[in-house]
DNA sequence: TAGGCCATGTGGTCCGACCACATCAACTAG
DNA sequence: CTAGTTGATGTGGTCGGACCACATGGCCTA
Protein backbone atom coordinates (compact mmCIF):
# COMPACT_ATOMS: atom_id res chain seq x y z
CA UNK A 1 0.00 0.00 0.00
CA UNK A 2 1.54 3.24 -1.00
CA UNK A 3 1.52 5.81 1.52
CA UNK A 4 -1.03 8.28 -0.05
CA UNK A 5 -3.41 5.82 -0.98
CA UNK A 6 -3.43 5.59 3.23
CA UNK A 7 -4.43 8.72 3.73
CA UNK A 8 -6.69 9.04 1.12
CA UNK A 9 -8.02 5.55 3.19
CA UNK A 10 -8.22 7.38 6.12
CA UNK A 11 -9.75 10.40 5.16
CA UNK A 12 -12.57 8.57 3.12
CA UNK A 13 -13.07 6.22 6.28
CA UNK A 14 -13.89 9.69 7.95
CA UNK A 15 -16.19 10.65 5.24
CA UNK A 16 -18.24 7.72 5.70
CA UNK A 17 -18.28 7.65 8.98
CA UNK A 18 -19.74 11.30 9.32
CA UNK A 19 -16.83 11.94 11.49
CA UNK A 20 -15.91 14.89 8.39
CA UNK A 21 -18.80 16.07 6.30
CA UNK A 22 -19.28 18.76 3.96
CA UNK A 23 -18.31 21.78 5.46
CA UNK A 24 -15.82 20.55 7.95
CA UNK A 25 -11.94 21.08 7.73
CA UNK A 26 -8.85 18.06 7.52
CA UNK A 27 -6.23 19.15 10.15
CA UNK A 28 -3.86 20.41 9.30
CA UNK A 29 -1.52 19.00 6.39
CA UNK A 30 1.67 18.97 9.09
CA UNK A 31 -0.54 17.75 11.89
CA UNK A 32 -2.24 15.13 9.65
CA UNK A 33 1.19 13.47 8.52
CA UNK A 34 2.16 13.17 12.26
CA UNK A 35 -0.84 11.80 13.38
CA UNK A 36 -0.46 9.48 10.26
CA UNK A 37 3.22 8.50 10.46
CA UNK A 38 3.61 9.65 7.12
CA UNK A 39 5.85 12.69 5.29
CA UNK A 40 3.75 15.54 4.23
CA UNK A 41 4.44 15.00 0.85
CA UNK A 42 2.46 11.94 0.94
CA UNK A 43 -0.43 13.90 2.77
CA UNK A 44 -0.53 16.33 0.36
CA UNK A 45 -0.40 13.85 -2.57
CA UNK A 46 -3.76 12.37 -1.14
CA UNK A 47 -5.16 16.30 -0.70
CA UNK A 48 -4.43 16.90 -4.04
CA UNK A 49 -6.04 14.32 -5.18
CA UNK A 50 -9.27 14.80 -3.39
CA UNK A 51 -9.23 18.47 -4.89
CA UNK A 52 -9.07 16.83 -8.61
CA UNK A 53 -12.18 14.93 -7.39
CA UNK A 54 -13.82 17.39 -5.71
CA UNK A 55 -13.83 16.93 -2.24
CA UNK A 56 -11.96 18.98 -0.79
CA UNK A 57 -11.03 23.00 -1.77
CA UNK A 58 -7.60 23.88 0.11
CA UNK A 59 -7.15 27.79 0.90
CA UNK A 60 -4.12 28.96 2.51
CA UNK A 61 -3.88 31.56 5.35
CA UNK A 62 -5.80 32.28 8.22
CA UNK A 63 -9.51 32.74 8.99
CA UNK A 64 -12.69 31.12 7.46
CA UNK A 65 -11.08 30.89 4.10
CA UNK A 66 -7.93 28.92 5.29
CA UNK A 67 -7.21 24.87 5.85
CA UNK A 68 -8.74 22.15 3.53
CA UNK A 69 -12.21 21.91 3.74
CA UNK A 70 -14.62 19.33 2.33
CA UNK A 71 -16.99 20.46 -0.39
CA UNK A 72 -19.03 18.50 -2.57
CA UNK A 73 -18.49 19.49 -6.71
CA UNK A 74 -19.47 15.67 -8.34
CA UNK A 75 -19.31 17.96 -11.54
CA UNK A 76 -15.58 18.63 -11.08
CA UNK A 77 -14.42 15.48 -10.68
CA UNK A 78 -16.57 13.27 -13.51
CA UNK A 79 -15.76 16.54 -15.53
CA UNK A 80 -12.07 16.66 -15.42
CA UNK A 81 -11.83 13.51 -15.94
CA UNK A 82 -14.05 12.52 -19.00
CA UNK A 83 -11.86 15.80 -20.44
CA UNK A 84 -8.95 13.97 -20.24
CA UNK A 85 -9.75 10.72 -21.41
CA UNK A 86 -10.98 12.89 -24.40
CA UNK A 87 -7.85 14.16 -24.99
CA UNK A 88 -6.50 10.63 -25.26
CA UNK A 89 -9.02 10.25 -27.78
CA UNK A 90 -10.58 7.34 -26.18
CA UNK A 91 -13.44 8.73 -25.95
CA UNK A 92 -15.43 10.31 -29.09
CA UNK A 93 -16.91 13.30 -28.92
CA UNK A 94 -19.81 11.21 -30.63
CA UNK A 95 -20.54 9.46 -27.76
CA UNK A 96 -20.51 12.01 -25.53
CA UNK A 97 -23.13 14.01 -27.59
CA UNK A 98 -25.21 10.45 -27.77
CA UNK A 99 -25.06 10.24 -23.79
CA UNK A 100 -26.00 13.64 -23.23
CA UNK A 101 -29.21 12.99 -25.74
CA UNK A 102 -29.97 9.95 -23.65
CA UNK A 103 -29.59 11.34 -20.15
CA UNK A 104 -31.39 14.75 -20.66
CA UNK A 105 -34.56 13.19 -22.41
CA UNK A 106 -34.65 11.26 -19.87
CA UNK A 107 -34.24 13.68 -17.15
CA UNK A 108 -36.90 16.19 -18.58
CA UNK A 109 -39.14 12.89 -19.11
CA UNK A 110 -39.13 12.46 -15.75
CA UNK A 111 -38.83 15.71 -14.06
CA UNK A 112 -42.11 17.32 -12.55
CA UNK A 113 -44.11 20.01 -13.69
CA UNK A 114 -44.21 21.86 -10.87
CA UNK A 115 -39.98 21.21 -10.06
CA UNK A 116 -38.57 24.04 -8.79
CA UNK A 117 -35.81 24.04 -11.16
CA UNK A 118 -38.34 24.88 -13.79
CA UNK A 119 -38.61 28.25 -12.53
CA UNK A 120 -34.93 28.95 -12.48
CA UNK A 121 -35.25 27.43 -16.50
CA UNK A 122 -38.04 29.68 -17.24
CA UNK A 123 -36.11 32.71 -16.05
CA UNK A 124 -32.73 31.86 -17.62
CA UNK A 125 -34.73 31.90 -20.99
CA UNK A 126 -36.19 35.46 -20.28
CA UNK A 127 -32.54 36.30 -20.32
CA UNK A 128 -31.56 34.82 -23.60
CA UNK A 129 -34.49 36.38 -25.25
CA UNK A 130 -32.07 39.87 -25.15
CA UNK A 131 -31.56 40.51 -28.68
CA UNK A 132 -28.42 42.58 -28.28
CA UNK A 133 -26.86 39.34 -26.30
CA UNK A 134 -23.50 38.55 -27.06
CA UNK A 135 -22.64 34.80 -28.32
CA UNK A 136 -20.44 33.49 -25.29
CA UNK A 137 -23.08 34.77 -23.03
CA UNK A 138 -26.23 33.42 -24.97
CA UNK A 139 -23.93 29.99 -24.56
CA UNK A 140 -23.28 30.21 -21.09
CA UNK A 141 -27.26 30.90 -20.73
CA UNK A 142 -27.99 28.22 -22.97
CA UNK A 143 -25.57 25.59 -20.89
CA UNK A 144 -27.44 26.59 -17.26
CA UNK A 145 -30.57 26.18 -18.72
CA UNK A 146 -29.87 22.56 -19.77
CA UNK A 147 -28.60 22.15 -16.84
CA UNK A 148 -31.38 23.17 -14.70
CA UNK A 149 -33.89 21.13 -16.87
CA UNK A 150 -31.80 18.03 -15.85
CA UNK A 151 -31.74 18.83 -12.07
CA UNK A 152 -35.48 19.26 -12.12
CA UNK A 153 -35.31 14.79 -12.39
CA UNK A 154 -34.01 15.16 -9.09
CA UNK A 155 -31.28 12.68 -9.47
CA UNK A 156 -28.05 14.23 -8.19
CA UNK A 157 -25.99 11.74 -10.22
CA UNK A 158 -27.61 11.82 -13.20
CA UNK A 159 -27.08 16.08 -12.69
CA UNK A 160 -23.36 15.43 -11.79
CA UNK A 161 -22.65 13.55 -14.97
CA UNK A 162 -24.82 16.16 -17.34
CA UNK A 163 -22.34 18.42 -16.20
CA UNK A 164 -19.67 16.57 -16.74
CA UNK A 165 -20.59 16.13 -20.26
CA UNK A 166 -20.92 19.89 -20.98
CA UNK A 167 -17.62 20.54 -19.28
CA UNK A 168 -15.72 17.82 -21.15
CA UNK A 169 -17.03 19.32 -24.42
CA UNK A 170 -17.37 23.03 -23.89
CA UNK A 171 -14.15 23.88 -25.54
CA UNK A 172 -15.19 21.83 -28.59
CA UNK A 173 -18.80 23.47 -28.62
CA UNK A 174 -17.39 26.87 -28.78
CA UNK A 175 -15.90 25.90 -31.84
CA UNK A 176 -18.70 24.43 -33.23
CA UNK A 177 -20.59 27.95 -32.88
CA UNK A 178 -17.55 29.30 -35.15
CA UNK A 179 -19.03 26.68 -38.16
CA UNK A 180 -22.44 28.16 -37.90
CA UNK A 181 -23.45 29.57 -41.12
CA UNK A 182 -25.42 32.06 -39.67
CA UNK A 183 -25.73 32.16 -35.86
CA UNK A 184 -28.67 34.93 -35.73
CA UNK A 185 -31.14 31.97 -37.45
CA UNK A 186 -29.46 29.18 -34.95
CA UNK A 187 -29.90 31.48 -32.04
CA UNK A 188 -33.59 32.28 -32.81
CA UNK A 189 -34.64 28.85 -33.74
CA UNK A 190 -32.83 27.32 -30.15
CA UNK A 191 -34.85 30.54 -28.33
CA UNK A 192 -38.36 28.40 -29.73
CA UNK A 193 -37.37 25.37 -28.78
CA UNK A 194 -36.03 25.94 -25.64
CA UNK A 195 -39.73 27.43 -24.79
CA UNK A 196 -41.23 24.48 -26.11
CA UNK A 197 -39.40 22.17 -24.20
CA UNK A 198 -40.55 23.68 -21.32
CA UNK A 199 -44.11 24.21 -21.96
CA UNK A 200 -43.62 20.08 -22.70
CA UNK A 201 -42.65 19.79 -19.25
CA UNK A 202 -44.42 21.93 -17.45
CA UNK A 203 -47.49 20.04 -19.22
CA UNK A 204 -46.63 16.80 -17.80
CA UNK A 205 -46.16 15.66 -21.52
CA UNK A 206 -43.12 14.17 -20.89
CA UNK A 207 -42.56 11.94 -23.87
CA UNK A 208 -43.16 15.12 -26.27
CA UNK A 209 -40.39 16.93 -24.09
CA UNK A 210 -37.89 13.76 -24.53
CA UNK A 211 -38.02 13.94 -28.13
CA UNK A 212 -38.02 17.79 -28.37
CA UNK A 213 -34.74 17.18 -26.39
CA UNK A 214 -32.94 15.15 -28.15
CA UNK A 215 -34.05 16.47 -31.90
CA UNK A 216 -33.18 20.13 -30.31
CA UNK A 217 -29.43 18.87 -29.27
CA UNK A 218 -28.71 16.52 -32.25
CA UNK A 219 -30.47 19.47 -34.58
CA UNK A 220 -27.62 22.08 -33.02
CA UNK A 221 -24.60 19.23 -33.29
CA UNK A 222 -25.45 18.66 -36.84
CA UNK A 223 -25.86 21.73 -37.88
CA UNK A 224 -22.29 22.70 -37.22
CA UNK A 225 -20.79 19.87 -38.83
CA UNK A 226 -20.39 17.14 -35.51
CA UNK A 227 -18.11 14.63 -37.12
CA UNK A 228 -15.60 16.40 -39.47
CA UNK A 229 -12.10 16.07 -38.24
CA UNK A 230 -13.16 16.55 -33.97
CA UNK A 231 -10.04 14.57 -33.92
CA UNK A 232 -8.17 17.62 -35.32
CA UNK A 233 -6.55 20.41 -33.60
CA UNK A 234 -6.52 23.43 -35.67
CA UNK A 235 -9.08 24.39 -38.51
CA UNK A 236 -7.73 25.11 -42.02
CA UNK B 1 -1.80 29.39 -11.87
CA UNK B 2 -0.35 26.50 -9.37
CA UNK B 3 2.39 24.48 -10.84
CA UNK B 4 1.12 21.13 -10.18
CA UNK B 5 -1.98 22.49 -12.73
CA UNK B 6 1.01 23.99 -15.42
CA UNK B 7 2.46 20.46 -15.08
CA UNK B 8 -0.62 18.89 -15.90
CA UNK B 9 -1.80 21.69 -18.58
CA UNK B 10 1.47 20.38 -20.27
CA UNK B 11 0.81 16.83 -20.47
CA UNK B 12 -3.11 17.42 -21.55
CA UNK B 13 -1.50 19.03 -24.51
CA UNK B 14 0.56 16.55 -25.18
CA UNK B 15 -2.80 14.34 -25.20
CA UNK B 16 -4.52 16.31 -26.80
CA UNK B 17 -1.92 17.06 -29.79
CA UNK B 18 -1.19 13.48 -30.09
CA UNK B 19 2.46 13.49 -28.96
CA UNK B 20 1.65 11.46 -26.05
CA UNK B 21 -0.61 8.21 -26.57
CA UNK B 22 -2.04 5.33 -25.07
CA UNK B 23 1.14 3.28 -24.59
CA UNK B 24 3.66 6.40 -24.73
CA UNK B 25 6.14 6.92 -22.20
CA UNK B 26 6.25 10.69 -20.20
CA UNK B 27 9.60 11.96 -19.31
CA UNK B 28 11.15 10.72 -16.21
CA UNK B 29 10.19 12.83 -13.18
CA UNK B 30 13.51 14.41 -12.49
CA UNK B 31 13.35 15.90 -16.49
CA UNK B 32 10.36 16.44 -16.61
CA UNK B 33 10.92 19.17 -13.18
CA UNK B 34 13.83 20.40 -15.17
CA UNK B 35 12.39 20.85 -18.55
CA UNK B 36 9.32 22.78 -17.04
CA UNK B 37 11.04 24.23 -14.67
CA UNK B 38 9.84 23.19 -11.35
CA UNK B 39 10.38 21.15 -8.58
CA UNK B 40 9.77 17.32 -8.67
CA UNK B 41 7.26 17.87 -6.12
CA UNK B 42 4.85 19.47 -8.49
CA UNK B 43 5.39 17.19 -10.97
CA UNK B 44 4.62 14.39 -8.96
CA UNK B 45 1.39 15.58 -7.87
CA UNK B 46 0.56 16.14 -11.04
CA UNK B 47 1.32 12.47 -11.86
CA UNK B 48 -0.83 11.34 -9.28
CA UNK B 49 -3.58 12.92 -10.31
CA UNK B 50 -4.04 11.64 -13.75
CA UNK B 51 -3.01 8.25 -12.39
CA UNK B 52 -6.24 8.85 -10.17
CA UNK B 53 -7.77 9.48 -13.03
CA UNK B 54 -6.85 6.39 -14.82
CA UNK B 55 -4.81 8.66 -17.70
CA UNK B 56 -1.46 7.19 -16.71
CA UNK B 57 0.56 4.50 -14.42
CA UNK B 58 3.35 4.49 -12.22
CA UNK B 59 6.00 1.76 -12.51
CA UNK B 60 9.20 1.62 -11.06
CA UNK B 61 12.92 -0.07 -11.68
CA UNK B 62 13.97 -0.19 -15.06
CA UNK B 63 12.57 -2.17 -18.33
CA UNK B 64 9.15 -1.96 -20.23
CA UNK B 65 7.02 -2.11 -16.79
CA UNK B 66 9.55 1.06 -15.31
CA UNK B 67 8.51 4.62 -16.10
CA UNK B 68 5.51 6.68 -16.56
CA UNK B 69 3.19 5.03 -19.22
CA UNK B 70 0.18 6.72 -20.57
CA UNK B 71 -3.03 4.09 -20.26
CA UNK B 72 -7.03 4.38 -20.90
CA UNK B 73 -8.92 3.54 -17.95
CA UNK B 74 -12.16 5.64 -17.52
CA UNK B 75 -14.10 3.38 -15.57
CA UNK B 76 -11.54 3.72 -12.58
CA UNK B 77 -11.20 7.33 -12.81
CA UNK B 78 -15.28 8.07 -12.50
CA UNK B 79 -15.45 4.90 -10.26
CA UNK B 80 -13.82 6.23 -7.41
CA UNK B 81 -14.67 9.70 -8.03
CA UNK B 82 -18.83 8.35 -7.86
CA UNK B 83 -17.43 6.34 -4.49
CA UNK B 84 -15.54 9.91 -2.87
CA UNK B 85 -18.82 11.45 -3.17
CA UNK B 86 -20.85 8.60 -2.29
CA UNK B 87 -19.31 8.97 0.93
CA UNK B 88 -19.78 12.47 1.70
CA UNK B 89 -23.74 11.59 1.11
CA UNK B 90 -24.03 13.75 -1.51
CA UNK B 91 -25.23 11.34 -3.61
CA UNK B 92 -27.62 8.62 -2.56
CA UNK B 93 -27.40 4.80 -3.34
CA UNK B 94 -30.93 5.04 -4.93
CA UNK B 95 -29.87 7.42 -7.52
CA UNK B 96 -27.26 5.51 -8.73
CA UNK B 97 -28.89 2.39 -9.16
CA UNK B 98 -31.71 5.05 -10.83
CA UNK B 99 -28.99 5.86 -13.58
CA UNK B 100 -27.94 2.42 -13.80
CA UNK B 101 -31.32 0.81 -14.83
CA UNK B 102 -31.49 4.10 -17.25
CA UNK B 103 -27.83 3.46 -18.96
CA UNK B 104 -28.34 -0.18 -19.04
CA UNK B 105 -31.98 -0.21 -20.82
CA UNK B 106 -30.62 1.74 -23.22
CA UNK B 107 -27.65 -0.02 -23.95
CA UNK B 108 -29.69 -3.34 -24.68
CA UNK B 109 -32.30 -1.03 -26.45
CA UNK B 110 -29.53 -0.29 -28.81
CA UNK B 111 -27.59 -3.47 -29.28
CA UNK B 112 -27.11 -4.80 -32.31
CA UNK B 113 -28.01 -8.33 -32.63
CA UNK B 114 -25.21 -9.41 -33.77
CA UNK B 115 -22.55 -7.50 -31.43
CA UNK B 116 -19.61 -9.65 -30.70
CA UNK B 117 -19.79 -8.45 -26.58
CA UNK B 118 -23.24 -10.34 -26.77
CA UNK B 119 -20.76 -13.91 -27.52
CA UNK B 120 -18.82 -13.06 -24.38
CA UNK B 121 -22.18 -12.35 -22.76
CA UNK B 122 -23.13 -16.11 -23.14
CA UNK B 123 -20.04 -18.10 -22.09
CA UNK B 124 -20.35 -15.58 -18.80
CA UNK B 125 -24.27 -17.13 -18.95
CA UNK B 126 -22.62 -20.27 -19.43
CA UNK B 127 -20.05 -20.12 -16.77
CA UNK B 128 -22.81 -18.85 -13.93
CA UNK B 129 -24.75 -21.98 -14.73
CA UNK B 130 -22.61 -24.17 -12.26
CA UNK B 131 -23.97 -25.25 -8.94
CA UNK B 132 -20.91 -25.52 -7.04
CA UNK B 133 -20.32 -21.36 -7.95
CA UNK B 134 -19.74 -19.40 -4.79
CA UNK B 135 -21.50 -16.27 -4.32
CA UNK B 136 -18.77 -13.74 -4.39
CA UNK B 137 -17.62 -16.01 -7.88
CA UNK B 138 -21.43 -15.65 -9.06
CA UNK B 139 -21.87 -11.99 -8.50
CA UNK B 140 -17.55 -11.07 -10.12
CA UNK B 141 -19.66 -13.10 -13.26
CA UNK B 142 -22.48 -11.21 -13.17
CA UNK B 143 -20.73 -7.81 -12.79
CA UNK B 144 -18.93 -9.04 -15.83
CA UNK B 145 -22.02 -10.15 -17.83
CA UNK B 146 -23.83 -6.33 -17.36
CA UNK B 147 -20.73 -4.92 -18.47
CA UNK B 148 -20.46 -6.94 -21.65
CA UNK B 149 -24.17 -5.97 -22.30
CA UNK B 150 -23.54 -2.07 -21.49
CA UNK B 151 -20.40 -2.61 -24.33
CA UNK B 152 -22.69 -4.17 -26.99
CA UNK B 153 -23.94 -0.61 -27.09
CA UNK B 154 -21.03 0.96 -28.52
CA UNK B 155 -20.91 3.86 -26.58
CA UNK B 156 -17.63 4.22 -24.92
CA UNK B 157 -18.95 6.98 -22.49
CA UNK B 158 -22.10 4.59 -21.39
CA UNK B 159 -19.50 2.21 -21.04
CA UNK B 160 -16.93 4.06 -18.37
CA UNK B 161 -20.41 5.40 -17.20
CA UNK B 162 -21.93 1.74 -16.31
CA UNK B 163 -18.31 0.55 -14.98
CA UNK B 164 -18.06 3.50 -12.88
CA UNK B 165 -21.11 3.08 -11.22
CA UNK B 166 -20.97 -0.62 -10.50
CA UNK B 167 -17.66 0.51 -8.41
CA UNK B 168 -18.81 2.79 -6.93
CA UNK B 169 -21.06 0.40 -5.22
CA UNK B 170 -19.73 -2.39 -5.36
CA UNK B 171 -18.94 -2.96 -1.79
CA UNK B 172 -22.74 -1.91 -1.08
CA UNK B 173 -23.78 -4.57 -3.25
CA UNK B 174 -21.70 -7.11 -1.55
CA UNK B 175 -23.19 -5.99 2.07
CA UNK B 176 -26.42 -6.37 0.22
CA UNK B 177 -26.38 -9.87 -1.08
CA UNK B 178 -26.61 -10.98 2.88
CA UNK B 179 -29.90 -9.64 3.26
CA UNK B 180 -31.15 -11.94 0.87
CA UNK B 181 -33.56 -14.49 2.43
CA UNK B 182 -32.70 -17.27 -0.08
CA UNK B 183 -29.68 -16.81 -1.98
CA UNK B 184 -30.07 -20.20 -4.14
CA UNK B 185 -33.30 -18.84 -5.10
CA UNK B 186 -32.26 -15.18 -6.23
CA UNK B 187 -29.61 -17.08 -8.13
CA UNK B 188 -31.96 -19.21 -9.73
CA UNK B 189 -33.89 -16.62 -10.58
CA UNK B 190 -31.20 -14.51 -12.01
CA UNK B 191 -29.58 -16.85 -13.93
CA UNK B 192 -33.33 -17.29 -15.63
CA UNK B 193 -33.35 -13.56 -16.45
CA UNK B 194 -30.28 -13.22 -17.71
CA UNK B 195 -30.86 -15.49 -20.64
CA UNK B 196 -34.38 -13.78 -21.06
CA UNK B 197 -32.35 -10.64 -21.56
CA UNK B 198 -30.05 -11.49 -23.98
CA UNK B 199 -32.27 -13.59 -25.69
CA UNK B 200 -34.21 -10.46 -26.62
CA UNK B 201 -31.37 -8.99 -27.59
CA UNK B 202 -30.52 -11.03 -29.93
CA UNK B 203 -33.82 -11.23 -31.40
CA UNK B 204 -33.45 -7.95 -31.59
CA UNK B 205 -36.64 -7.16 -29.31
CA UNK B 206 -34.94 -3.50 -27.65
CA UNK B 207 -37.83 -3.01 -26.21
CA UNK B 208 -38.58 -5.95 -24.66
CA UNK B 209 -34.48 -6.30 -23.92
CA UNK B 210 -34.67 -2.62 -21.87
CA UNK B 211 -37.95 -3.78 -19.96
CA UNK B 212 -36.36 -7.16 -18.59
CA UNK B 213 -33.02 -5.52 -17.49
CA UNK B 214 -34.81 -2.63 -15.69
CA UNK B 215 -37.16 -5.28 -13.67
CA UNK B 216 -34.20 -7.12 -13.21
CA UNK B 217 -31.79 -4.46 -11.72
CA UNK B 218 -34.69 -2.73 -9.93
CA UNK B 219 -36.13 -6.28 -8.32
CA UNK B 220 -32.97 -7.47 -7.34
CA UNK B 221 -32.24 -4.29 -5.27
CA UNK B 222 -35.49 -4.02 -3.84
CA UNK B 223 -35.18 -7.60 -2.70
CA UNK B 224 -32.32 -6.93 -0.80
CA UNK B 225 -33.78 -4.16 0.83
CA UNK B 226 -32.61 -1.14 -1.08
CA UNK B 227 -33.28 1.82 1.11
CA UNK B 228 -33.12 0.96 4.74
CA UNK B 229 -30.49 2.19 6.40
CA UNK B 230 -27.97 2.78 3.68
CA UNK B 231 -26.54 6.18 5.06
CA UNK B 232 -25.74 3.23 8.40
CA UNK B 233 -22.20 1.75 8.49
CA UNK B 234 -22.92 -1.26 10.44
CA UNK B 235 -25.81 -3.43 10.65
CA UNK B 236 -27.95 -4.49 14.04
C1' DT C 1 -8.43 55.84 20.00
C1' DA C 2 -6.60 54.85 15.37
C1' DG C 3 -3.18 53.22 12.79
C1' DG C 4 0.51 50.30 11.68
C1' DC C 5 3.30 46.25 12.65
C1' DC C 6 4.64 41.71 13.72
C1' DA C 7 3.61 36.87 15.63
C1' DT C 8 1.17 32.97 14.20
C1' DG C 9 -0.62 29.41 11.29
C1' DT C 10 -2.02 27.89 6.90
C1' DG C 11 -1.10 25.88 2.23
C1' DG C 12 2.52 26.33 -1.89
C1' DT C 13 6.96 25.32 -3.52
C1' DC C 14 11.50 23.82 -3.68
C1' DC C 15 15.66 21.08 -2.53
C1' DG C 16 18.51 17.20 -1.37
C1' DA C 17 18.80 12.82 0.30
C1' DC C 18 17.87 8.05 0.65
C1' DC C 19 15.15 3.72 -0.30
C1' DA C 20 13.12 -0.22 -3.10
C1' DC C 21 13.05 -2.13 -7.23
C1' DA C 22 14.18 -3.91 -11.92
C1' DT C 23 17.19 -4.31 -15.64
C1' DC C 24 21.57 -4.97 -17.90
C1' DA C 25 26.45 -5.27 -18.43
C1' DA C 26 30.72 -6.55 -16.61
C1' DC C 27 33.03 -9.75 -14.05
C1' DT C 28 34.28 -14.10 -12.02
C1' DA C 29 34.22 -19.07 -10.96
C1' DG C 30 33.61 -23.41 -12.92
C1' DC D 1 33.45 -20.98 -23.16
C1' DT D 2 29.47 -21.00 -20.24
C1' DA D 3 26.79 -19.93 -16.20
C1' DG D 4 26.14 -17.52 -12.28
C1' DT D 5 27.12 -13.47 -9.45
C1' DT D 6 27.67 -8.80 -8.70
C1' DG D 7 27.65 -4.08 -9.32
C1' DA D 8 26.20 0.16 -12.04
C1' DT D 9 22.36 2.57 -13.63
C1' DG D 10 17.87 4.58 -13.79
C1' DT D 11 13.19 4.57 -12.31
C1' DG D 12 9.46 5.90 -9.07
C1' DG D 13 8.50 6.15 -3.65
C1' DT D 14 9.31 8.43 0.60
C1' DC D 15 11.14 11.51 3.77
C1' DG D 16 12.63 15.83 6.37
C1' DG D 17 13.65 20.41 6.25
C1' DA D 18 13.56 24.94 4.55
C1' DC D 19 11.54 29.03 2.78
C1' DC D 20 7.69 31.66 0.57
C1' DA D 21 3.00 33.95 0.06
C1' DC D 22 -0.92 34.92 2.28
C1' DA D 23 -4.49 36.08 5.82
C1' DT D 24 -5.73 36.86 10.40
C1' DG D 25 -5.49 38.82 14.94
C1' DG D 26 -3.42 40.86 18.76
C1' DC D 27 0.05 44.00 20.31
C1' DC D 28 2.33 48.18 20.26
C1' DT D 29 2.96 52.90 19.12
C1' DA D 30 1.77 57.60 17.87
Amino acid sequence: MRTHQLVLHWIESRLSEGQLTVGGRLPAERTLAEQLRVSRTSVREAIRILEAMGVVRAGVGSGPEAGTVVISDPTAALGSALRLHVATQHLPVADIVETRVLLESWAVAKASPDAPELEEAATLLDGMARQDLGVSDFLALDVRFHLALADAAGNAVVSAMMGSLRESIQGYAAQLTANLPDWEATASRLRVEHHEILAAVRNDDGARAAKLVAAHIEGYYKEAGLGSGHTEQGRP
